[in-house]
DNA sequence: GCGCTAAAATGAACACCGTTCAGTGAATTA
DNA sequence: TAATTCACTGAACGGTGTTCATTTTAGCGC
């Protein structure tokens, strides 16, 4: 390799590092200002604004709102892909697990209302249709959710008759505590907290074998 | 009273009556659009093109976007609240009253997607803070679900150690059921009444004296 | 019928928004 | 040093909600 080679090389590297610094930049950027405005106020040109660059600079690094958008859901659904490990990590138990898990859930959307919306509320879309290989996988969470509750029908623990429709009905259980707590100013986390241990408990009592 | 008088009497009324008409004008316009393009796509410069008015009229009669997407709000709620009580009186059973609730409200939410959206997902906040006489009252309708409730309980039908909590927590229920239906690609309407049925059943098994 | 007056409606303006793109200027290459 | 590539800009376009001076319209007394 000639010298010339090395330097091109080493000054392409150094290129893409920058490109990739600025592209961090404004993820970050843009991760501030989502949670200090909500999806509602969020704005390119105010990223723009808060690292000193032109709107449409952005636009060399992201295609569009909906792809930088995407790349914060991303980044949240790892977030909340993690906390799902974590939890269901927790306990041997089977049952102990499962409850740990869904009031994981429950505690993951109240702490961090502007990604759930974001995720769960305002753009599941980035998800559902969404075949790149960087992509969080939907799959992959939903996986850990299920291999739990299987194993709590495993141990006799709950009844499943129709494992879909059971999931569904528990996951909108506590996705509606969620919801209602994120948008609804009377909605309090506490009464949410609240709720969610009643529908926990209602669960368990409805499902029991 | 002189002949004046009644002509002047006559002419305010016609010059109220055309303020009105026009109001209930842009009100038809504002929904037929909105029911058209969803809760993102109404704005107040289509609703103006579609009645042949310039935008800054329908400042004329309503105080802005918020006042007349209030009043579309609270034209959905009137027709939710006619809907439980309809369906409240379906039957005698209490219990079978109680169910019959429950799966107006989600059928309800599915086949009035964009208001339910209004009313329960994006702007809640309409009848929270609403002192209004004229608003819908969301206590009322409260009334009837909590009543229907109570009755259950009364009639032995299902327990409810924390009326409060467990009231929530079903609201929750159907809500996440209807939310995620509303705002999910591939949680069809099918799929929701199906784990509607499993949260009702679950529900029910789960209160049971 | 004719001015006068008060109400109604307009349309231009403002400040935002996402998005595009010809043009600029600096860094790299030859 | 000259040429070229590249990141970046800033103005523009069409859209939004909202305001307000101005114009048009309609009813009134005469």
């Amino acid at each position: 390799m000639t010298r010339q080679q090395r330097l091109r090389e080493g000054s392409q590297k150094r290129r893409e590092q920058q490109k990739e610094d600025l592209s961090q930049l404004i993820l970050k950027a843009a991760g501030e200002i989502f949670l200090r405005r909500g999806y509602e106020g969020f704005s390119l040109r105010q990223v723009a604004e808060e690292i000193g660059y032109s709107p449409g600079t952005i636009y060399l690094y992201f295609a569009n709102k909906d792809d930088l958008l995407r790349a914060l859901a991303h980044q949240g659904f790892d977030d909340f892909s993690r906390m799902l490990e974590t939890v269901s990590a927790s306990s041997a138990d089977p049952l102990d697990r499962m409850i740990a898990l869904w009031r994981g859930y429950v505690v993951f959307g109240l702490q961090n209302p502007a990604f759930y919306r974001l995720i769960f509320m305002e753009r599941p879309d980035f998800f559902v249709n969404d075949q790149a290989e960087n992509a969080p996988k939907w799959e992959e969470a939903f996986a850990i959710w299920s291999s739990v509750m299987n194993d709590a029908v495993r141990a006799g623990k709950i009844r499943a008759d129709d494992p879909v429709k059971t999931s569904d009905a528990i996951w909108s259980a506590l996705h509606g505590i969620v919801a209602l707590a994120n948008r609804m100013p009377d909605f309090t986390a506490e009464r949410a907290l609240g709720a969610a241990d009643a529908a926990i408990e209602m669960i368990i009592k409805g499902l029991r074998p």
